[in-house]
DNA sequence: CCGCGAGCGATACAAACTGATACAAACAAT
DNA sequence: ATTGTTTGTATCAGTTTGTATCGCTCGCGG
């Protein structure tokens, strides 16, 4: 049972919250400033903050990243703010995850969840990062360093740039339909002209190296009408496991 | 396109907006209690919910929880309150935001819009614990991956786009009977038009791929007069399990 | 028991979509 | 500048899917 502390001044985004997380098998504590945050760390086993950055009187950033480097727990920011700008300044401040208010608390919880188990795996070896440094999918492994992907017997086939772009788009998003327009905008980010079928000529080139059968893909497969989907479970790699 | 479904027992809320919703180009259901609710859920493909929390004789945050868990579909409230309690109370229940009224019609379709583009990345970033991966009926079994079904000594039977989502539906609503109407909005979320048979033929060639014999079909039943249903139990298989 | 009409299964065909190839443009390396 | 590689566009062929149609079956009334 992991042990939760929440970290905010407003007891009506608390209590709820404490309810909620409570009923759902973990142990809560709350504190409502950065001094009463110490305190319960001191005093507690702590596995992960709920930190919201909007005190008054408070740098939420500069808790963050003090809880960060002193006691090595996990961080999830809370915050009102959706700006694209905030969110890369608080994961640089160390928080593992980022949710704007208002948020979905089952969003919240999945969440939390994903940050433990990551933050479990490896905290045996922490004060590392958890750098993905190889994918497996189906039997392929893709090292990240090498942009290249390796079959079972480590032989390597090199990838253009524009085929790693779209095999990565495809294992960060494992069993998700993704459109023609989606694809050409994670890849090159741009939207697509009339008629543009670059798309088609690149999973065309992909599969050619990945698929075992072109004519009957196992990996790549398309759906009529909606686009392509990775049809395969991925497995990542991090740097110290 | 996305499809909206509108609850509220008022009729003059939900007239205008409807037309307003649909001007800007998305597909409008309505629901005026939570009994109807459910019944446009189950039968109809539905993106995101606007759910009026103040109905006669009825709990919109029990509505709103209940849906959030059972169906994961985003719920924006609609209120007169303006209190904090109660959105905190509703965002709480799972909501995904909130709205009150007196509203701007404008305002509520940015923030429509606003949550479905969340909830589309949101599904990509927490995976589910509980994701199926496989799902078991009569002798046959779905390979959720794989979009294909397997006999009972793995041999594997490709399914085309179509006819994987036709089964999906008929998985996921095991021994109901499916309108036509239901099955075309739910396979291809569009309404059906006069002298529609399409459906009719998508059935025949997903028979001629799982029934041993066509003219007396076990697993896919037809209801003269009625629709379709899948006459057998199914067993779903989950991924951590 | 028989015949009639609506509903349904199957086939055929047309339209839309996709895969593969060929070729041209852009780019990098020498 | 030349060569080879990568990437985008055009095109053709194969597949999937929607529509039209024919004939069968079921249910109903006589």
């Amino acid at each position: 049972m992991s042990h939760v502390l929440i970290v905010d001044d407003d007891p009506d985004i608390i209590q709820p919250l404490k309810r909620f997380l409570s009923d759902h098998g973990l142990r809560v504590s709350t504190a409502e400033n950065g001094r009463n945050m110490r305190q319960v760390i001191e005093n507690s086993a702590i596995d992960i903050i709920l930190l919201d950055v909007m005190m008054p009187g408070e740098d939420g950033l500069m808790l963050c990243r003090y809880v960060q480097e002193k006691y090595k727990i996990p961080v999830i920011l809370l915050t009102a703010l959706s700006d694209d700008d905030d969110k890369v300044v608080g994961l640089e401040m160390g928080a593992d995850d980022y949710i704007t208010k208002p948020f979905n608390a089952r969003v919240l919880l999945a969440r939390l969840k994903a940050v433990l188990r990551r933050c479990d795996s490896d905290a045996s070896e922490s004060m590392e990062e958890d750098e993905v440094i190889a994918i497996g999918f189906g039997n392929w492994t893709l090292d990240v360093y090498q942009r290249e992907i390796l079959d079972k017997d480590n032989v390597s086939v090199a990838l253009s740039s524009a085929e790693y772009r779209l095999l990565q788009v495809f294992l960060q998003r494992p069993q998700r339909i993704l459109s023609r327009e989606q694809l050409l905008d994670l890849t090159h980010g741009r939207e697509a002209k009339a008629f543009d079928r670059s798309i088609d000529n690149l999973i065309s080139r992909l599969r050619r190296k990945v698929e075992i059968d072109t004519a009957n893909p196992k990996i790549i497969k398309t759906v009529r009408g909606g686009g392509y989907t990775l049809a395969m479970p991925v497995t990542k790699t991090f740097k110290n496991a």
